[in-house]
RNA sequence: GCGCCUGUAGCUCAAUGGACAGAGCCGCGGACUUCGGAUCCGAAGGUUGGGGGUUCAACUCCCUCCAGGCGCGCCA
């Protein structure tokens, strides 16, 4: 059932290729032509540039080179009607409307599959993100990151890659002690004792809450433990509440993890110190200031890190190193990062790592996510984690619901800053684009309930094409055909938000068929079953793309 | 001071180096006695922050300047 179908794309590349290796021999050598969808329909379906650039290494005009390329071309290619040279040497292509008819058959075929395209060949990716120290809860901007590194994943899996998703765990290390050190001034402050919480401790309200879990299932008796006991038993304890409750809103958000990966076994497994080794080995560290350095300039850093302290202790900087080190000895042939943009600054020291660890030159690729700004009625709501004030994400997905909330985060490139506005978000009109999105698939919902009360079978449905009725029944099949162009193209550019422009213009065209084309109609049964097609079609692909954005299909709204 | 991100219609944003820079919102004017009006249709709206350069072709690439955001620890 999982026949993909190929790209229409490539299979009109194909042909010029095999036309422009015959006619131009050499000349062909590395020339990086495109066929892609166009814009504006009156150039046709598909334009190619291909005549462009062979026009300089043919010592001849672009139009006079396509005009030979379409004379040998001709009718070569099933799928063509016809090919016309436009501009100053485009060439356009037109589908022929029985191939358009048929690819839309094929989504029916293909289902919740349709849209998979090979691009990936199964190269074993990871994605990584989120990955918040479990100090806290979430926060919306953690919830962008989250939003993205989840759609992302999807998006690549869709296009053929092998994807996991890995949440790193920052379970070990001055900021765990201390979260530890400040449940155990929470749990005393519970038995009466007057003290305040450490220089640097979480002042959040949410460790009196785990100080009174922890009161409730041990009582007093972890007053009277030694410092190490109550090291061990405040840092686990505080670690795997915080983490159940981020757990618990990433789950809630549609976002889950493949692999949950601890720090703490690098250190017990001692694979930072055999990276660290591996380091010293091969040249690339040496000593200064009592601390050992690694010598990232060697590979475009400002300066040189540190990654074991003075005082014997290594930096983060060390404990990821090995965790790269780790990715890589897992199999992965390329691990995707996403971080926030505070940690913009890290990454010149990551890939100088990367390179010193001698892992071959694409196989870390880090996105960086910018900051949200929360808007209500347009007046900035702040955050800041450092004073405590921030708006968690658990509050943001009560007010504004899931999937208006990941819609939000996922319509633009994650590099941009994102200004929400929660009263706009909360509209039921084109200011969110979800609904109108979800409408269109409510709506055909609708079309098939009003189909069975009318008692007109499904079966009427399987016709062969005659034509198109209007521009408008063309304009949306057309619109479906291209969705694996889309996922194509998303997965490459690592942006899912092509996604929801792709969508959100799908359910557009959706809408100006439906308002101004009556589907059923009982004295004209030829024409309810083509209608009733192209509504099937439509409705699996709003739902797949929907699927790739982690966001809900209603049926009713 | 250095580095990264951003700058497109009044607002929020599109446009793998390609054709006349496109959508939505706001504002204005309209829509079928019938399948969901959370919809649709129409007109209006631009020196793509400024200036150079590369190219057959630049919003896109390079240089420079301007504006906003973020980062420049033996913190994470």
């Amino acid at each position: 059932m999982s026949q993909m179908s190929r790209l229409i794309t490539d299979v009109i590349k194909e042909s010029l290729q095999k036309v422009v290796k015959e006619q131009y021999g050499n000349l062909f050598e590395e020339l990086l032509f495109t066929v892609e969808p166009t814009r504006d329909k009156a150039h046709g379906d598909f334009a190619s540039n291909i005549a462009f650039l062979l026009s300089k290494k043919a010592r001849k005009s672009p139009r006079e080179i396509a005009n030979h390329i379409v004379s040998i071309l001709n009718q070569s290619i099933g799928h063509i009607a016809t090919i016309e040279i436009a501009g100053g040497g485009f060439i356009n292509f037109f589908l022929k409307d029985q191939i358009i008819y048929s690819f839309m058959q094929d989504i029916y075929q293909e289902k919740d599959e349709y849209g998979s395209v090979q691009v990936g060949n199964n190269e074993k990716m990871q994605v990584e993100f989120v990955s918040v120290n479990p100090t806290g809860p979430l926060h919306v901007g953690h919830g962008k990151c989250a939003a993205f590194g989840d759609a992302l994943a999807r998006v690549l899996k869709k296009a053929g890659f092998t994807v996991e998703k890995e949440y790193y765990i920052n379970d070990a290390g001055r900021q765990i002690d201390l979260l530890g050190l400040t449940l155990e001034c929470r749990y005393k402050q519970l038995f009466g004792e007057e003290i305040e919480i450490p220089e640097g401790g979480y002042k959040g309200d949410y460790m009196i809450d785990i100080a009174q879990d922890l009161k409730k299932e041990k009582g007093d008796t972890l007053l009277s433990l030694s410092k190490e006991e109550k090291t061990e038993i405040f840092n686990s304890y505080a670690v795997s509440k915080i983490l159940q409750s981020i757990q618990k809103d990433l789950s809630d958000f549609q976002v889950n993890f493949d692999v949950w990966f601890s720090e703490k076994t690098l250190y017990q497994n001692h694979e930072v110190e055999k990276a660290l080794n591996q380091l010293i080995k091969q040249g690339f560290t040496y000593e200064k200031d009592g601390a050992l350095w690694l010598k990232t300039q060697q590979w475009g850093d400002d300066k040189d890190r540190v990654l074991v302290r003075e005082n014997g202790s290594p930096t983060y900087f060390a404990s990821d190193i090995a965790y790269h080190f780790n990715k890589w000895q897992r199999g992965f042939e390329r691990v995707i990062d996403i971080w926030g943009a505070d940690h913009h600054g890290y990454i010149p020291r990551m890939k100088a790592a990367v390179n010193a660890l001698g892992l071959k030159k694409d196989f870390l690729e880090i996105f960086i996510v910018q900051f949200v700004t929360l808007l209500r009625n347009g007046q900035p709501e702040r955050m800041s984690t450092r004073q405590g004030e921030f708006v968690p994400l658990r509050n943001l997905i009560d007010e504004v619901g899931v999937d208006v909330a990941r819609y939000y985060f996922l319509m633009r490139d994650p590099a941009t800053h994102l200004e929400f506005d929660i009263e706009q978000a909360k509209k039921t009109s084109m200011d969110n684009p979800v609904y109108y999105v979800q409408y269109a698939y409510a709506r055909i919902s609708s079309v098939f309930r009003e189909m069975e009360k009318k008692n007109l079978s499904n079966k009427d449905i399987e016709r062969k094409y005659e034509s198109f009725h209007n521009e408008q029944e063309k304009l949306l099949a057309k619109n479906l055909i291209y969705f694996p162009e889309v996922v194509k193209r998303s997965a490459l550019a690592r942006q899912p938000y092509m996604i929801c422009n792709y969508v959100t213009d799908l359910a557009g065209s959706f809408h100006t068929f439906y308002n101004n084309n009556r589907i059923l109609d009982e004295d004209n049964l030829e024409l309810t079953a083509f209608r009733l097609n192209l509504c099937r079609a439509t409705r699996q692909v709003l739902k797949n793309a929907l699927d790739l954005l982690g966001i809900s299909a209603p049926e009713t709204m």
